[in-house]
DNA sequence: ATGCCCCAATGTTTGGGA
């Protein structure tokens, strides 16, 4: 089974990029972010045509997640994460599916530093690490995937001075991640490659993806009783070279639990 | 230090992204 996870920086725009890339690797699961699109323009039908259901949590504009289900009809568990019920942004959808819990999230980017953005990010990250403690006493198999926007450590910049002064990168959005590292949530890609610089994204401008001067922001975190079963995991960095692509790339873990969907 | 590029909105630019 293969769980993917992909800022889609458009799903509109994206939606070419989006399709080809499902037809290439057929993920099981993909947690989107970035949808830019209201409930209402979520491109439904042509997800259904290449053989995935959706559930999605959209936003006029900005913000905005779904994921997505290979041949299977997701139901939807949670679409705001607790702790604020005046939080107007669309940002956390959840699911469960062949028996693991599926928390898709795209945690506020918090420039510029100090200000309202940045507050509201650490505010976001308290509450991810509340409900990820939660999370962690029911001993369900589960991942928390998606557009973090920290960079953990330096070897997951290829220019770390660069983001010293920058929300994805300061101490106290370093500290939030390394927290839910600490509560016991294992970052599957570091896991597997612990000393190798890893990409998920590249700036549009200045030829960051030919350079590859690159972050690794998207993270697919998973507690002890999934950890246990992933295989590998990866980059489908290719998709950031493909035409009117996103800067991010889809990242995924592809886990020793079959796959039970009705289309097989 | 700044811009570069790209998206959505109802634009002839702006805000947001990272």
């Amino acid at each position: 089974m293969k769980i993917a996870t992909y800022n889609v920086n458009g799903i509109n725009a994206r939606l070419p990029v989006l399709l080809r890339w499902l037809t290439e690797t057929a993920p099981d699961v993909v947690c989107l972010q970035e949808l830019k699109a209201p409930q209402e323009k979520f491109p439904q039908q042509a997800i259904r045509d290449a053989g995935y259901s959706a559930i999605w949590k959209g936003q006029k504009s900005w913000n905005g997640v779904a994921i997505l289900g290979r041949g299977i009809e997701l139901a939807e568990t949670r679409s705001m994460l607790p702790g604020d019920d005046q939080d107007e942004q669309s940002r956390y959808i959840e699911t469960i599916v062949n028996g693991i819990s599926v928390g898709c999230l795209y945690l506020p980017n918090g420039n510029p530093v100090p200000g309202p953005k940045f507050d509201y990010k650490l505010r976001w990250f308290d509450r991810l690490i509340t409900y990820a403690a939660s999370l962690l006493e029911t001993h369900t198999p589960t991942i928390l995937a998606g557009d973090f926007n920290v960079i953990p450590t330096n070897l997951d910049a290829s220019q770390p001075e660069r983001w010293v002064q920058d929300a994805l990168a300061r101490p106290e959005s370093r500290a939030a991640y390394d927290k839910l590292l600490e509560l016991g949530w294992i970052d599957s890609l570091r896991k597997l490659s612990p000393t190798q610089s890893i990409y998920t994204y590249w700036d549009y401008y200045g030829y960051a993806y030919q350079r590859n001067t690159g972050l690794r922001i998207d993270h697919m975190l998973v507690n002890s009783e999934l950890s246990e079963q992933v295989l590998e995991a990866g980059v489908d960095r290719h998709v950031r070279g493909w035409e009117k692509t996103s800067d991010h790339a889809p990242t995924w873990i592809k886990l020793s639990r079959q796959f039970t969907n009705p289309v097989g």
